[in-house]
DNA sequence: GAATAATAGTTGTTTTTGTAACTAACAAGC
DNA sequence: GCTTGTTAGTTACAAAAACAACTATTATTC
């Protein structure tokens, strides 16, 4: 190691986040990965529908920042489980109204609680406030804020 | 949307964390991408290799938690580009010390040049105390600290 | 109102990743 | 010192992501 150098790679952000969300988002694939046989895209477009109700997968893309490839393709294998309904829409025929099923409804409702736990937890990590402030600046740097 | 929801995704953790990584990885990816055609790993691998200097992929992969895998095909497109020397260890010939060629180097300091110009750019977003928190939470949320 | 452009979503192809099986070298136990 | 197990790294195959080209429908413009 005789070239040794000082940049501290730890704590360059667009490194140090792509660790922290892997690593934080491990646990959770786990549960809708081997219960449900899901993709992240698919676990993220059940999401919206379970929390917005109705709607297209063009919005789901604005909304995520997923792109429509992405979508079509998880708005296809959750169709075929029969998570969701696709109709097309009377106003525009181009677009499609998604909308879960009960079972979709009842798969989101079991993933959310295992969300919810899994925020509750970072409880017993950081105060209220250190994570609200992290919450606030991770929303800046996602350009949502 | 009659079937609203209170669960607040854009707080939730797993996925918060990936859209800020994202965001604030796409600048820094433009530039290894477009200037040195350079995928995620390679630059990673590189800047291992730049700060710590010579040393195996097996030690790459145990500090920046990636598979041999990955590792290995990076590897083996830095050293077609002539950006790394590999040598047989004389100790265990199993493993293989990697080195920065002077090509290779100079890729560094450019991209070490751009990711502390990205840091630097930071303080006009946060403040320093601010800065120092999101980072200690977040390596201890990528279980580092 | 026909021609052109734009949008929603899909499909096909190429890259990249993930996973498992492999080779070669070393280590440990007996 | 031979068998068994482990480790470093590679390769082959399968899954997923990225990107470009496509269809169908709606919007715009002249």
């Amino acid at each position: 190691m005789e070239n040794s150098d000082t940049f501290d790679l730890q704590l360059f952000l667009p490194y140090l986040l792509n660790q922290a969300a892997e690593e934080s988002s491990l646990s959770f694939q786990r549960v809708y990965k081997d219960r449900y046989g899901m993709l992240r895209t698919e676990w993220r477009v059940l999401f919206h529908l379970g929390i917005f109700g109705r709607m297209t997968a063009r919005d789901i893309g604005l909304r995520a920042k997923l792109h429509k490839t992405k979508i079509s393709r998880a708005v296809q294998k959750l169709a075929d489980r029969r998570f969701i309904t696709r109709h097309r829409s009377d106003t525009d025929r181009r677009q499609e109204l998604l909308e879960l099923t009960v079972a979709g409804r009842t798969a989101y409702l079991d993933l959310r609680t295992i969300a919810e736990r899994y925020q509750a937890d970072l409880g017993t990590e950081f105060t209220k406030a250190e994570l609200a402030l992290l919450q606030n600046m991770l929303q800046r740097l996602a350009g949502k804020a």
